[in-house]
DNA sequence: CGGATGACGACAC
DNA sequence: GGTGTCGCCATCC
């Protein structure tokens, strides 16, 4: 596996302000290699490091292993919070 | 080397 | 808005 790759994604994830959410495209997308479930995999493995739980699906929903956990992050951090315990991804992205 | 799997995304119904 | 299906790309079996 590419560190490299890996820096960089953690740089993006890492980057993102508190209140503020990103997605996995987003980040496939800046990164411009490989693809979003890529990005989950380089999370799994050394997302230890970043704040995982800004990281978002494109419908604004937290990844399916952690919904629960991420929301709790989330709303500790003062993130907006849709009734569905959906982020508001428009503005974000 | 081929097939299945996954912290996803986009599109169709 | 929710559910189902296909597609992507790297890794695992």
């Amino acid at each position: 596996m590419d560190e490299d790759y890996v820096e960089a994604v953690l740089a993006l994830a890492e980057q993102v302000p508190p209140g503020r959410v990103t997605t996995y495209g987003a980040i496939a997308r800046l990164v411009g290699t490989a693809g979003p479930r890529q990005i989950g995999r380089v999370m799994a493995l050394h997302g230890d490091a970043v704040p995982w739980w800004r990281v978002v699906q494109a419908d604004g929903r937290p990844a399916t292993c952690h919904d629960g956990t991420a929301l709790e992050h989330l709303r500790a951090e003062g993130v907006p919070l849709t009734a569905s315990g959906r982020v508001d991804v428009t503005p974000a992205r």
